[in-house]
RNA sequence: GGUGAUGUAGCUCAGUCGGUUAGAGCGAUGGAUUCAUAACCCAUAGGUCGGUGGUUCAAUUCCACCCAUCACCA
């Protein structure tokens, strides 16, 4: 039975370049879709380019052209960089569309006449020069806790605390310097918090098999307990100047980029839908019996378990059958860094030479149906691609292909049925099959492998080059090359999905037509013919990786990495927050300052009192006397090795700069001093102590 | 601080609804082989299953606490 399946994938921004993170998700995809399609499913895949944003917009204008000209651009780089690595997208299309532009605007309609959508002032910061609004993440300032300058508008590099740009002092404007000032205005949000949003979502994100667990989990925590509704409404519009769609009742008001993203995925399918000739309604109306699924990375859940399966509701769309999340990429164990040059670009990657199906195989053979974080660890790539592909599959097709072209013209004969490894690979397909249903690719992969590692022991048992030196033995060497043949067919039959380039290679050479599932239900007939061998993939050498690390390693101080695979506006945020964990990285390493030294205020304390903490096992709240500063509640987690009486009026150090950091328990105003072994082979933790004559207040230096 | 996830051989990972000698692939070592891009085949070595306690006749598997990493929340 044929199902119509649609799919998609996360929209990437038009600000950037596709690296190696992005291609989990869309090489994940892409092995699903093939693997649908294999089957001979309707199964559509879809796409395009994120557009919309102030980020666009202010890298166009820093280009010196239009919003339009650099999407564009960043379309092709997309698309090429897509189609280097065989994502086979049905359509790849943009945001910026009138298909997408009237399914957001139906949408909106629709919300706000079943009195979804609030107005409210809003007061943010604007910049008198370039006349816009500032988003947080393009105002800096000097941070209110710590005074450290040039602090992005959310928190700070230096101390960590974080806070709204309202409270930065002496903030300017990062796109024109000028000091900005606040302004109110008014915006339009998507009430979540309603009523009937929380109720569906409710439903919705329990339904059998929607999500995984992990993520039904995280949902869960969202909304909060029954009765509890955690959720917050969600502001959808933008004050022009804005790049993206201008709302219809509203002039000078935009769609905020992430309404319209997920909405790129209707539009991008109605672009589709004018092409091919399909009907829309069919996979969107309310009561479309097609299937719908969404992967994604485990950052924007919150968009597409939330806002987007409620605004479709609430707009009488159907919603989404099941959303699908995966981890983050490392590289090597760490976040990809290009310092260390494991930011690796697309782009990089095939100017280099490597090839992409090498890629595919190794995120393959590690991707489960889970939302764990994957490993991109280069050594073991090497060693597993040449394994596994060179070593063990292609391995089979090389060593039987010489000898049925020299000597029987290229033709087979038939095939050994009963063979154990043609009888093991028929047996396995099925569990295959459901693997790579259920994105459990590195099942799909090791069972795979096992059935090569049959296949070669089987060559190795008959010894085709044994027999090829007895004359009368000829017919035993046809029969034991046709059935290697047979068997490296079956096998890329099963790889497939993963390696289309490869599986088209194998059918060029076995002469057959483009493979679908069902083929490993049969063998080649006897007297089939096949062409002459030529090698179909090539050992990766170290060397390529190693050019390639080094060809992505930019040198320190350089500007620092957009986040690994964060969307839009996400991008500026996770970039600070990079650069602040750089700077404390290093364990032990770099030296500072003495003036940044100085910028810790290290005080004197008296402790003037100190209580347990109800309902924390670790915490004492102490209350300190810091002379001129006056008193600080500090909760410190040193319950384990102090009892709270024995600690009143004694001296300790704190540091009275510390952002406040409101906790569970209340306020916490600093912090005490104290020494514990890290790796903990001498427990317990040591308040530190002044000598005699210090005064609370003091600063130590 | 809270919540959750993860922590199993040098590497990448399975697995254990508690039960005799904990598995695979790669890598290492030894052997065999030469059809195949020195690939393949056979064998061997290597793990106190993050740590400490507890429950149990029995725990890597259950529970508690701790440590490390990551994420989310506040």
């Amino acid at each position: 039975m044929s199902r119509k399946i649609l799919v998609t994938s996360a929209l990437p921004y038009a600000n950037g370049a596709i690296h190696l993170g992005h291609l989990v998700e869309y090489i994940q995809t892409d092995i699903w879709v093939r693997f649908q399609k294999m089957r001979g499913h309707q199964c559509w895949y879809v796409c395009a380019d994120d557009t919309h944003g102030t980020p666009v917009m202010l890298r166009a204008q820093a280009e010196g052209i239009t919003p339009e000209t650099l999407i564009e651009r960043v379309h092709g780089e997309h698309t090429r960089d897509f189609a280097g690595f065989h994502v086979g997208f049905d359509n790849y299309y943009t945001t910026h569309s009138e298909e997408t532009r009237a399914c957001a605007n139906e949408i909106y309609a629709r919300l706000k006449a079943a009195g979804l959508i609030e107005t409210r002032i809003v007061e943010q910061y604007y910049d008198p020069l370039k006349q816009m609004f500032l988003p947080d993440r393009y105002i800096k300032g000097e941070c209110p806790k710590c005074g450290a300058s040039d602090q992005y508008g959310d928190n700070c590099e230096s101390c960590g605390s974080a806070y709204t740009a309202n409270e930065l002092k002496n903030p300017y404007s990062v796109v024109s310097g000028a000091k900005p000032e606040l302004r109110q205005s008014e915006h339009f949000f998507f009430r979540l918090s309603d009523r009937r949003c929380q109720g569906f979502l409710r439903r919705w994100t329990q339904g059998e098999g929607r999500l995984q667990n992990e993520a039904a989990n995280k949902l869960q925590e969202w909304l909060g307990e029954v009765g509890e509704n955690k959720l917050t409404d969600w502001d959808i519009s933008r004050e022009a100047p804005y790049f993206g769609f201008e709302i219809p009742d509203a002039p000078g008001k935009y769609f905020y980029v992430w309404l319209d993203a997920p909405i790129g995925y209707m539009g991008a399918f109605k672009n589709l839908c004018h092409r091919e000739g399909l009907d829309f309604d069919e996979y969107w109306g309310a009561d479309s019996s097609a299937e719908l699924y969404h992967f994604i990375g485990k950052d924007i859940l919150y968009f597409h378990a939330l806002f987007w399966p409620a605004e479709l509701q609430h707009a009488g769309y159907r919603t989404p059958s099941k959303v699908f999340a995966h981890g983050f990429l490392t590289v090597d164990g760490a976040k990809m860094s290009k310092s260390r040059g494991t930011f690796i670009t697309a782009e990089s990657y095939l100017a280099q030479g490597l090839d992409p199906e090498w890629l595919r195989y190794y995120y393959a053979a590690k991707l489960s149906s889970s939302m764990e974080d994957i490993d991109l660890n280069l050594d073991d790539f090497i060693a597993r691609v040449n394994a596994d592909l060179v070593g063990k599959f292609v391995n089979i097709a090389s060593r039987a292909a010489g000898f049925i072209s020299r000597r029987f013209a290229g033709q087979l004969c038939t095939c050994d049925e009963s063979l154990p490894a043609i009888q093991a690979s028929r047996d396995r397909r099925a569990l295959i099959a459901d693997h790579y249903e259920a994105r459990e690719f590195s099942k799909a992969i090791r069972e795979i492998m096992a059935l090569t590692d049959l296949a070669n022991q089987y060559v190795d048992s008959v010894k085709p080059w044994e027999l090829a030196r007895q004359p009368d033995r000829e017919h035993e060497l046809q029969a034991a090359c046709s059935n290697a043949l047979n068997l490296f067919r079956l096998l890329a039959i099963l790889l497939k999905p993963v390696l289309p380039a490869l599986a088209a290679k194998a059918e060029g050479f076995l002469n057959v037509a483009p493979f679908v599932w069902e083929d490993g239900g049969s063998v080649l007939a006897a007297g089939h013919a096949i062409n002459a061998y030529q090698h179909l993939l090539t050992r990766v050498d170290k060397k390529q990786v190693d050019r390639l690390v080094e060809a992505n390693r930019e040198s320190l101080g350089a500007p620092p990495p957009p986040a690994p695979q964060h969307h839009a506006e996400q991008q500026e945020k996770a970039a600070a927050v990079a650069v602040a964990q750089a700077a404390v990285g290093a364990g032990g390493g770099p030296h500072i300052s003495i003036d940044q030294f100085l910028t810790i205020d290290l005080r004197i304390a008296r402790i003037a009192e100190a209580t347990p903490v109800e309902g924390a096992d670790k915490l004492i709240r102490l209350l300190l006397d810091v002379g001129p500063l006056g008193s600080r509640q500090v909760f410190a987690g040193i319950k384990a090795a102090y009892e709270p009486s024995a600690l009143v009026g004694r001296l300790t150090v704190m540091v009275a700069n510390l952002a406040p950091r409101k906790m569970k328990f209340g306020m916490s105003e600093g912090m005490v001093l104290a020494a514990s072994d890290a790796d903990g082979q001498a427990p317990g933790i040591f308040l530190l102590s002044a000598d005699a004559g210090a005064e609370a207040g003091m600063r130590v230096k």
